[in-house]
DNA sequence: AATATAAATGCTACACAATTGCATTAATAA
DNA sequence: TTATTAATGCAATTGTGTAGCATTTATATT
């Protein structure tokens, strides 16, 4: 078997680098626990999965670097705190987020398109997210 | 012209008792500003209208036992703390909110019903919320 | 390989939203 | 009018996230 399951460390360097970020350790520790997640995560999963190897500003800070430069987008499924997920090219497009009611677990589905809405006279739509919640596949 | 443009106690008041809510005087002011809003209101909002007559912890627990009554529901814009907005009988059913870029403020649209849309296999739809933004129709 | 430079990090403090425990006060039922 | 039950105010606390600043580190340059 293979080092991990984890993506490649190369994968991450040149994630990193197409994208003019620095190689540091937070960052490739981060976007690999991002890269390797079926779901979305917080600060708090990454913080715990990284024990108190790093600080918590450097999570938030890098977190909010990945989001500038596209590479993960923020969910707010309703919970509080916001979630994050790796961008893939399905996802691209405005697609919709599921809460799993269950266990707690919030998804992007990335085929899942948000449908347009017309809304009323005089409303000019720019953006929409759409939050499913219900019972997960893994639940179900 | 009669007294004032809010809502007259009177509703307020059975608005309270048929839900087995005390008539206190947080409860008929924080109320009397959600039936006179147009948008969703947060905390702040409130806060700001009221003064400081009434301490925090009383506004937020008078929000929330109004949501959970279901006389108002919550509203999660992205931009923080929660708003509310009273559920009108149009919008009992899942409406959408709309977000302005321009002037902040978030609407409901009771008569814009959140389209279905078809999950992926396994995945079992409760309930949806779906967020527009962009202008509103006194901005643009 | 050594150095310069620009950026990332850790630390501490802070800001803000929201909740909780508990003693006091007020609203309604009897 | 009193008894009962619920709501309020206060103070403290939790949770999420941000900001300033000195120090460290990654990378480009020589």
């Amino acid at each position: 078997m293979s080092a991990a399951m984890t993506p490649v460390n190369k994968d991450i360097e040149n994630l990193l680098r197409s994208h003019r970020l620095k190689r540091t350790s937070a960052r490739m520790e981060i976007l690999s626990l991002l890269l390797g997640s079926s779901h979305t995560i917080s600060y708090n999963d990454i913080s715990d999965a990284l024990g108190d190897n790093f600080d918590k500003s450097t999570v938030y800070r890098t977190l909010n670097s990945f989001e500038e430069k596209g590479i993960i987008h923020a969910v707010n499924d309703g919970t509080g705190g916001i979630k994050y997920a790796v961008t893939r090219e399905e996802g691209r497009e405005a697609h919709v987020h599921f809460k799993c009611d269950n266990c707690s677990q919030t998804y992007c589905l990335p085929d899942t398109k948000i449908p347009n809405v017309k809304a009323p006279r005089g409303f000019v739509i720019k953006n929409s997210s759409l939050l499913i919640n219900g019972t997960c596949k893994y639940c179900s």
